[in-house]
DNA sequence: AATAAACATGAAAAATATTTCATATATAAA
DNA sequence: TTTATATATGAAATATTTTTCATGTTTATT
């Protein structure tokens, strides 16, 4: 599997990532955005049913972190997820039995 | 990539696991245990240069979240990993560039 | 210009996690 | 049986996150 020792920097870095979407909520939008590639802050608060500051929080974290980028149109912006490997893990996630 | 909403409570553990393992210590640990496959606990406060209690509560944890395993073997407590997906997390995550 | 809609932001409150320190337990060795 | 070694554990001290609430900003609409 993994045979090479990670060097400080980046355990650091890896364990930072995988910390950020390690929360039920952000795992939650990444999901979303895994499916819809592109979302407006008003359409997660809909489809996951949660307060716009919540999520407005949590969105400018992972955005702060790298991992979504967004971009604005009219009075939405409209995130997506920068971090293809973002998307591996989760994906790998999800196939397990947990 | 990831074409499925995934529901609450596997979302949940997911999540549960993910955080778990974003800590550099728990992330350090793991790196070790996937070259090593099963160390102690001296081992690992020797090879990373933590204190005893301090890497003790973190396998705990991780045991108690069952991501590892321990077997005794006189005085001493054999770690390994017991959930492969985080082998493979880590793995994707080793190879990226952050 | 006034209003509404979409989103961001800051500060306080609440919840959780992390670390440290002191001590306990179990096994082995002398 | 005393001592040493390896590890666990509990409680207190710290630190960090998460959530909430109130309000601010921006853009579009009337």
């Amino acid at each position: 599997m993994t045979a090479e020792i990670i060097n400080n920097e980046k355990l650091e870095k890896v364990a930072f990532i995988l910390k950020t979407i390690g929360h039920p909520v952000r795992l939650a939008i990444i999901n979303r955005l895994a499916i819809n590639e592109q979302m407006s802050v008003n359409e997660i608060c809909e489809t996951l049913d949660l307060e716009q500051s919540l999520v407005s929080h949590h969105l400018n974290t992972m955005k702060l972190k790298g991992i979504l980028t967004c971009s604005k149109q009219g009075t939405s912006r409209y995130y997506t997820v920068a971090l293809e490997e973002v998307l591996t893990v989760i994906g790998c996630m999800e196939k397990c039995k947990l």
